[in-house]
DNA sequence: TGGGTCATGTAACCTGTTACATGATTAG
DNA sequence: CTAATCATGTAACAGGTTACATGACCCA
């Protein structure tokens, strides 16, 4: 979790189908959330159960049916109790696959380790870019386009781009390091 | 995964024991890597199914006996084609409750928004000083005791201290942000 | 004619968490 | 006397991923 508490917050101003609530993680929300579409699909089918969302069939001619699910009001009392909760985590998840390999690397010759961290550069700066052009996307497809919406969001881009600043940062300094050791070792 | 190559990595050096490996996780390397114990116990297992590990069962007199781990050569290359694939993730894995818990309090009470910041920053300047107490912990546990191993071993520890500090710095500017959205409001 | 978008779902699988069980030794 | 540490595990569950299935419509 929390999944469940995503869709219930997507959901809780405007009614919306399966495709779009995953089409909304996966292109505006993207960088603080992702889902599997399948996920979604299962998710929604629970909270229905649950009785925190109902949903009706929504017939089309020149698409496949839509399944609209709206939250109730026992929906809308879940989502606010995980809300209310107020020591939000961190997170910090503290599983972070490439400082494993990194950390394992010691070993590793060091040519090839600074080739590996400069190519992960490149791919950081790219997804930096990208972050840079999702900025502002977000109020074509949002629940919302209230001034105080927008800010949020901006806002939580604006954490994205500061952590990939600081893995950018990292790199830059890390590789100058090791490039330093290797001098060393190749001078002495 | 990967735990699977974490346990292989630590091992390919040196024996080691369940109990063992379990601490160093979440007492040496905490900050990129946790995993419950049994967890831990369970995939030892499975790696010895899959002939990657073999063990042996120390029988001590005043505490409990320990089954010793050690990697066979199948288990090392398996390591080794892991560490191999030098497109390294930044796994910058996009699950983050409490930016999705900020993004739905758009529409609470900026104060109350503004306190749970603050709440939050205190949590986080309590982690970075864990963090930083916990640096040159590493050489007392760890499996290898050379310099380029704890070279890197401080280089990792580095760069969780830069991404929780590029939070914080995230939650001060945000604050600010928002103590002065509030004035504007009151102010008119 | 081939690939992309719309649209919904099921099933198997993998990973990780929580709770439980056991039992001796040792430090405060 | 109590709590922690050493030491190993099982079972149930929760959460998320991958693969698969279906089928029409539209654009190049």
């Amino acid at each position: 979790m929390s999944l469940r508490h995503g869709l219930l917050g997507l959901l809780r101003h405007h009614e919306s189908t399966g495709y779009e609530l995953s089409k909304l993680f996966n292109e505006s929300l993207n960088y603080f959330w992702k889902a599997q579409m399948s996920q979604v699909y299962q998710e929604l089918n629970k909270l229905e159960d649950l009785g925190f969302l109902v949903s009706r069939s929504v017939v089309q001619d020149k698409s496949p049916n839509r399944r609209v699910y709206s939250i109730t009001d026992a929906g809308i009392e879940e989502f606010q109790s995980w809300m209310r909760a107020d020591d939000w985590d961190i997170g910090a998840s503290a599983r972070n696959i490439f400082l494993l390999r990194f950390f394992f690397a010691a070993d590793r010759n060091l040519d090839e380790v600074i080739e590996i961290l400069k190519k992960t550069r490149g791919r950081i700066c790219q997804r930096l870019e990208e972050m840079i052009y999702a900025k502002g996307h977000y109020g074509s497809h949002g629940p919302e386009g209230s001034d105080r919406h927008r800010l949020f969001w901006s806002l939580t881009a604006d954490f994205g781009r500061r952590v990939v600043m600081a893995r950018l940062e990292w790199i830059d300094e890390t590789i100058k390091i090791l490039e330093g050791v290797e001098n060393e070792n190749s001078g002495i």
